[in-house]
DNA sequence: TACCGATATGTTCTAACAAACATATCGACG
DNA sequence: CGTCGATATGTTTGTTAGAACATATCGGTA
């Protein structure tokens, strides 16, 4: 295990585990380069400091886990997930720089929209049956 | 065919066709309320005034069209689609006033969501190859 | 009243996706 | 130098979303 980290501010927890009634997707072309399911992983990989950790925590295979992380990591100019293999506790895994960074911004980004939509959403909410 | 329409207005139907950067969804509890498949769904029977011809603009089942429509008029609390079968060409399909309202309701969050988050979109491809 | 085109719905098939299982590999540490 | 826990992959199985096919139904109109 690299590095053991605390979830990059309160409010990101918070957001994380309430129920999210609005959800964006980032894409590039027609790949999602970030959603939802991304950054939570990202997350977990920041609190746990491993993958497999993450994998339990989000209740993802591993495989899954690995899969998204590879496809991040390719698709960014630099990877967002430094892994490491061996060492006294097998290995393990931590956000780089730039996968800090980009978490944070997609945060942000949820919390920008959410707000500037907030009103809509509620009117619509309003609109539906139960 | 009940009636003839067109798209609700100019700005609506180049959103629809453009490549969109950001998926929205709006959820009710964990099932999608109103969505980017849904909402062109929506437009496009406003604009065939069938659902069957809808669908085939959008490349999908009738079936498909149909169980989407079934679902969204279930869950609101009156129809989003208004159908008739039989007649002279057949039946047809229109939105009701609330189907226009939550298109149009559904199109400016779009923007809103898109105009609040504009700059990290940019920023966010910035950091993406190729 | 027979026809037509669209709604309405059931059934079956298929492809995509995720879970589950199985290993090989690595390297610090005891 | 053998053990351990996590990364890194391959393979198989299971589930599910959607396509595809099939039909019954309706009601203006010719």
């Amino acid at each position: 295990m690299v590095k053991r980290a605390q979830s990059l501010d309160a409010e990101d927890a918070k957001h994380a585990q309430d129920l999210r009634e609005v959800k964006l997707r980032v894409y590039a072309g027609d790949v999602i380069a970030m959603g939802p399911g991304k950054a939570d992983l990202l997350d977990a990989i920041n609190v746990t400091g491993s993958i497999s950790a993450a994998g339990r925590a989000l209740g993802m295979s591993y495989r899954r886990c690995w899969e998204l992380v590879s496809i991040m990591n390719a698709q960014f100019v630099e990877p967002l997930v430094l892994s490491a293999k061996g060492g006294s506790n097998g290995g393990g895994a931590e956000l780089s720089p730039l996968g800090t960074d980009v978490l944070k911004r997609y945060r942000a980004m949820e919390r920008r929209a959410k707000k500037a939509i907030a009103p809509d959403v509620e009117r619509m909410r309003s609109l539906l049956k139960s």
